[in-house]
Order: C-alpha cells, then sequence, then structure tokens
DNA sequence: TGATTTCTGGACCGATCGGTCCTAAACTAC
DNA sequence: GTAGTTTAGGACCGATCGGTCCAGAAATCA
C-alpha cells in the first residue's frame, strides 16, 4: 500500500474554484498567482495535481459541462412540460441581466468565443460540451412535441440547435449590457418558432 | 506653420492591421509586439500615435463599427426586400462555417464576450456598436413589415433585438465548431419567427 | 545654415507571466 | 526506530508583458 503525506485540501473544491476564476475572467486573463489564491494551494502542489494552466483549465471545463448537463437534466425530468422547461431555460440569462455586476455568462459558451477552432484539445472539449446540451435541448423538444406545445413540422435535431443558438445569442447580448426586459422580449419571440401554429 | 518629420505608414492601414490581430485573437491573446509586428511600426510610432493597447483597441473597435455599420446600411438599401437582407445577413456567418480555420466571428460579439462589464469604456464602446447594428435592423424590419414580408404583430425593436440576439448565437455557434449545413438549417427556424402566419 | 518640430529606432524598465526544482514535512509500512 | 512515498512551501528561472525614454533622423521655417 502507497500512502504518503496527505492532501491538506479537497481537490473538488479548489478545483470549484478555479472553475469560478476561469468563468469570470476567461482564460487568458487568468493568472496562475490569481489562480493560487483563490484556490488556496501553493505552486507545486497545483502543478502535481492538475498540470499546468490548460490542463487545470480542461479539467475545469469537464467539470462545468457534466454539472450543467445534470442540472438541466434534472430540470427537464421535474419540469411540468417541456415547453415550460425551454422558456425557463432560455429566461435563466436575465438573472444576470438584473443586477449589473459580474456578468459571466456561461463557461462553455465562453470558451467557444475566445478560442474559437485555435486549439484542437479545447476545441474537442467545447465539441463535446455542445454536444451535450444539445442532446439535453433535443429531448426536450421531443418531449415537447409529443405533449403537443411543440411544432412537430420541424426536426427535434433542428430545433434543438436553434435553441443552443438562442442561448447563446442571449447570453452574449447579456454580457454586452441589454436588461432583462430587452431579453424576456427575445425569448418570447424566439419561442415562437417552437410553437404549434408555425408555417 | 508647423511641420516636422512626415510619417513614413499611413495611420488607416495600420490600424487596420492591428484590428485584423485584435479580431482574431481576442484582446488578451494580442500581445503589443505581435500588433507592431503586423502593423509594422516602431514601438515609439505606435505609442505616440495610437496610445497604449486599450486606447489602440478602442480606436480598432470604433473603425469596426463604422465599417460594419456602413456596409449593412449600404446592402440594405441596395436589396430586393428586407427580409431577403436579414437572411443574408444570418447566412454571413456560414462562409466561416464553411472552412474550418480562422473562425474570428464578429469582433464586437467578441469583445462583449471577453469583457462583459469588466471595463467601463470598452462597455461603453460596446454598447455604442450594439445600438448601431439594433437600429440598422430595426430600420430593415420596418421595411419587412411595410413590404408585408414580416410580421407587423411585434414590435420593429424587439424583432430587432430578436435577429441581434440570433447573429450573436450563430457567431458563437461557429466558433465553436458548427458547420455550414447546420448554420443553415437554424438561420429557416430563426426567420420562421419574423414571418407574416405568426401569433 | 541653424533653429524648431515631429517622427523613428531601439535600449531599457520593473512587473508579471507560466513553469521548474529542491528541501522539508507528514504520513505508512516494516 | 528507519525506509519509502507523497505532499507543501517557496526560491528561482528565463521569457515576455506593456510601457518609458532618449538620441538621432527628416522635414519646415527663418
Amino acid at each position: 500500500m502507497i500512502c504518503g503525506r496527505p492532501l491538506v485540501y479537497d481537490p473538488d473544491s479548489v478545483l470549484d474554484a478555479a472553475m469560478l476564476l476561469f468563468w469570470e475572467l476567461g482564460y487568458e486573463a487568468t493568472s496562475m498567482s490569481e489562480l493560487l489564491r483563490v484556490m488556496g494551494l501553493s505552486k507545486s502542489s497545483l502543478y502535481q495535481r492538475f498540470g499546468g494552466k490548460k490542463e487545470l483549465f480542461l479539467q475545469c471545463m469537464a467539470r462545468y459541462c457534466q454539472r450543467v448537463e445534470g442540472r438541466l437534466q434534472e430540470q427537464l425530468d421535474e419540469a411540468d412540460s417541456a415547453l415550460a422547461f425551454i422558456r425557463e431555460l432560455l429566461l435563466h440569462a436575465t438573472i444576470e441581466a438584473e443586477d449589473k455586476k459580474c456578468r459571466r455568462g456561461c463557461l462553455l459558451m465562453n470558451t467557444a468565443s475566445e478560442f474559437a477552432q485555435q486549439d484542437s484539445e479545447i476545441a474537442g472539449q467545447v465539441t463535446l460540451g455542445f454536444a451535450g446540451l444539445r442532446s439535453i435541448l433535443q429531448l426536450a423538444v421531443q418531449r415537447g412535441q409529443q405533449e403537443g406545445e411543440i411544432t412537430p413540422k420541424q426536426k427535434a435535431s433542428a430545433l434543438a440547435e436553434y435553441l443552443l443558438s438562442n442561448i447563446a445569442g442571449i447570453k452574449t447580448l447579456v454580457k454586452g449590457g441589454f436588461d432583462d426586459c430587452q431579453i424576456r422580449r427575445i425569448v418570447e419571440i424566439a419561442l415562437i418558432a417552437l410553437s404549434k401554429q408555425s408555417r
């Protein structure tokens, strides 16, 4: 049995702290020294446990995606109707749009925007994250179609991608300074395309 | 009359070079040394003429917004129908979605995403840019309503914001790796909300 | 020609970047 | 106890960051 000096920190919680900082500032604007500060551990501990900055970031991304997907799946399961779930999801951005400061948006969207396709590893993680969200949205759309609240005239996959696009767009506008009233108006229009009367 | 040594560079064209680099890499990931390289001038010239990195960036932003707004206004004026103009605008992102590399998106959206509301000067420039785009989109929607291709049941301003959101969302998905077929499907769904039959 | 003005090239600056490495501490197994 | 193993702290690294400054070049004006 191999067992040396025990850790004095909880790997999960320090990873959460790092995730929050990356989420708020973005990858480039986050320095290792700030990460060390919020994670509360020494340089050698960070490098030994998590690798370098990029590796740490990838772990944060994976953790973020996993957590978001879990939460959404849960909310979808508990929702009275799939359409209500989708509306709440789109309206979620209004929370950040109400108070001005600290609009961190969505780590996945932020990363897609910051890196585009410049780094293959990060692009891969972004693709994974998008696929995860897309599949949950697709399930929601399919359920909505069965429940009769969403038009069956469009493929569920296409509507899911449309919704993903709207989430990304709304997050961007909130970051750009849009307020919650504007966002609410956008959401209501965005939902029109889902409605049964369309086309 | 005061007149010293003449400039050996064209201020407009070096500003364009800087704009392209910021556009491709984002603010944080762009270094002064790289800017000097692509602009082809010496450090003292850059600092004397454009101020520091942030001032240079703000000038690039302003130039970008001004140029984009001009181009869009022109295209709208020349368009056969306002709806056709809007469709083309949304489909514009498919160009970058066709070939994989170098997906720089839109400098304005990128900046909104990178800075959120963290820097007041930059946030102000982003707000200005959004307002400019919004007003052009609103003109287009109004014209489309007059032409009978866009529903009069929604306010033009709300539809304009909805379109802005969709542009932002599509740009983000393209950066995240979506291909042109997926984008085309999203655009067609996004346009449903504008159609006269809706609601 | 000389004075004045402006621009250019690059030396130079402290600070910070991400990252390595070495020593000591804390634990288990024997 | 001692050996073996893993963690923690922090000194230290070269590179690069954005930015300043100064000497000299190139123009106009007297």
